[in-house]
RNA sequence: GCCGACGUAGCUCAAUCGGCAGAGCAACCGCCUUGUAAGUGGUAGGUUACGGGUUCGAUUCCCGUCGUCGGCUCCA
């Protein structure tokens, strides 16, 4: 391969005029709003933003005269120039901007650089001025203004953002900007985002009639109408499959416990706020289940256990709740009513890597069902500073079972990035962020070591030298909850869904009424052979059945005249615009069932 | 939870400055009997999210509640 190695983001011209137009919009608003104390602008994929604290609130109208002021200062042709000052000077420049000074003190310390992150070393301060705009800034920006193309350049939305990320601190206004080389990449950049809106799961999913949410049932919690419900029945069959195969073992448990089990796993202590709260009876307090793992556990401590037994693996499509903040609901991505492709593995430590990677495995059959091909496997790690309060508090087994899930990725071959500090409270984990058609990224699978919760739960083997041994646990679920699965899925096919997850796989378009009976017969022999009919009977003309079924993006129509009644056949027309007239109908059900039965992409 | 915007018929959206709330699609009742993305006529459909206030009069202005959206924070 001679191609070349990508030029960083970061060391790009895009980058820097991005970066450049954060500062040009500062000047922009500080003009507009006297007064106005500036914090960081960053690049950021696709554009930049700057964090202001306003004297007043701006609207959307603001962002119009801004973008226009910007572009005059782009025109004015204004160098960048950079300068390397000490504290001191820089505390001059900037004394009646309180974050920057705060910026500073960071930076003379050498412990944090602007975004708050911690530095190695101590960092030169260096300011950039252009025009009349001075910013305490590490660049790199462009040399002149004149780089910039001012048509390319759009402001795209005012938000509230938490000064460092830290929602004890103060609410600033954050504003949104877009910038490209040219103006035509910009309409692309613009046109695409369109085109993602009409992918969204949320829209499709109203279109499709897949679900909805009702005011008076509840925030985050979707009520899945029979066309959803046929997908999660395909789903879990899916599951149920694959998990048979792989030695999985299915059992069911309430949705309800007592507060002790809670407390008992460590959950109670971690996680209480993001628990719907407890309801009493009998002077006993209940808590809705966040989660299944501590059922599970009293399943596997339900009888004394052997090295023999293990592996044993506990799988449950577990109904949960969880009280996610009103402002993190998001469509089916973010709910507080799921339902998880749960399942629990207790294993050795001998054990573990093999159990591990065969969960991965697992991930990779699923990704290939559903042909995702971009995917990234994240390793998260503890954190040093949460011991004892994010996280269990051992660190000698933390950096034993990180080694181990290390290593086990290594040995299997498996490309994957670690993040520090985002570990769960019992252990390491993996988790498979995964992109959706429109660019939204999102976390689906989830594989986690449990370390922690067995001994909580006294959970004991006994092993082959006649010791008692705590087993090691892992958590994992490849298909995520039905929510986010289903979410996906919409925007990953846009609603075309393959034949074996459409919820309505066939449908009989008779021309006119004469043909309805022979439609319906067609209907008795599809539902026979177990394929997903219906016929269309409605007083409508064919042609404006046909449109319905395709906005419905059903993958087979057929379509059945005078004709075909006669002949006993039927024109196949498919979601892709594609037709076959006069066909049998044993080859079109031979067809479907074919694809049916191998979960194929094709139509 | 926080900052901001929004909420009109089942759906998509109108309604000038505060002056009788409207259209298309869908639904329902007809006519048409039809060949691969909307045939046609009619009927019905509303406490303008909810509660309060200002006003002779509020979809419109103000306050509160609920919900949704764009972000922030969070995501076992």
């Amino acid at each position: 391969m001679s191609e070349k190695i990508a030029e960083r983001y970061e060391d790009s011209l895009l980058y820097r005029i991005r970066h450049s137009c954060a500062h040009i919009m500062a000047q922009a608003v500080l003009e507009f709003y006297p007064g106005t104390k500036y914090t960081i602008g960053p690049a950021i994929e696709n554009g930049f933003y700057y964090d202001f604290d306003l004297p007043q609130p701006i609207t959307q109208e603001d962002l119009e005269k801004i973008e226009k002021r910007m572009r005059q200062i782009i025109a004015g042709n204004h160098n960048f120039i950079r300068k390397v000052v000490t504290a001191e000077e820089a505390r001059q420049i900037f004394k009646d901007q309180p974050y920057k000074l705060e910026l500073i003190d960071g930076l003379e310390q050498g412990a944090f650089d602007e975004d708050g992150n911690p530095l190695t070393e101590k960092p030169e301060i260096s300011i950039y001025q252009h025009d009349t705009f001075i910013d305490l800034c590490r660049g790199p920006h462009v040399e002149n203004t004149r780089q910039i193309n001012p048509a390319a350049v759009k402001l795209m939305s005012i938000a509230g953002a938490y000064w460092r990320g830290d929602e004890k601190n103060k609410m600033l206004t954050r504003i949104y900007g877009t910038a490209w080389h040219t103006p035509e990449e910009l309409q692309a950049y613009l046109k695409m985002l369109e085109e993602a809106k009409a992918r969204d799961h949320r829209k499709l999913g109203k279109e499709l009639e897949i679900f909805i949410f009702e005011d008076e049932v509840g925030p985050g919690l979707p009520l899945w109408l029979p066309r959803g419900g046929v997908i999660i029945e395909e789903l879990e069959k899916l599951a149920k499959e694959m998990e048979e195969q792989a030695g999985y073992l299915r059992v069911r448990t309430p949705h309800l416990t007592k507060e002790d089990l809670f407390l008992r796993s460590g959950h109670l202590p971690y996680y209480a706020e993001s628990m719907y709260p407890p309801m009493e009876i009998e002077g006993v307090r209940y808590y809705v289940k966040p989660m299944n793992c501590p059922m599970h556990h009293k399943i596997y401590a339900s009888k004394p256990r052997s090295y023999r037994d293990l592996p044993i693996r506990l799988a449950e499509y577990g109904t949960c709740y969880r009280y996610e903040k009103s402002g993190e609901l998001f469509g089916l991505m973010r709910v507080r009513s799921m339902q998880m492709n749960d399942a629990h593995i207790y294993c050795t430590e001998e054990q573990f890597e093999q159990e591990f990677l065969g969960v991965i495995e697992l991930y990779k059959k699923y990704f290939e069902i559903f042909g995702i091909q971009k995917y990234v496997m994240r390793l998260s790690l503890h954190g040093k500073a949460g011991l004892g309060k994010k996280y269990v508090d051992n660190e000698r087994l933390w950096l034993k079972t990180e080694e181990m899930v290390r290593r086990a990725l290594h040995n299997g071959g498996i490309p994957f990035v670690e993040a520090e500090d985002e570990a769960a409270f019992y252990g390491p984990k993996v988790d498979v962020q995964i992109w959706s058609a429109i660019g939204r990224e999102f976390t689906l699978a989830t594989n986690q070591v449990d370390f922690a919760v067995p001994a909580r739960f006294d959970l004991k083997y006994m092993s082959k030298d006649g010791v008692e041994e705590t087993p090691l646990c892992i958590h994992r679920a490849p298909l995520s909850t039905h929510e986010r699965m289903v979410g996906f899925l919409l925007e990953h096919y846009a609603g075309n869904f393959p034949v074996w997850l459409s919820p309505e796989q066939t449908r009989v378009i008779p021309i006119t009424d004469k043909q309805n009976e022979y439609a319906e017969q067609i209907v008795r022999h599809l539902r026979a052979e177990g394929i997903r009919a219906s016929a269309d009977l409605s007083a409508q003309r064919m042609n404006a059945k046909i449109r319905e079924a395709q906005l419905m993006k059903v993958p087979y129509m057929l379509i059945v005249g005078e004709n075909e009644a006669q002949a006993g056949t039927v024109s196949l027309r498919v979601r892709d615009g594609s037709r076959q007239d006069n066909i049998r109908l044993g080859d079109f059900i031979a067809r479907a069932k074919d694809r049916i039965a191998h979960r194929s992409p094709e139509l």
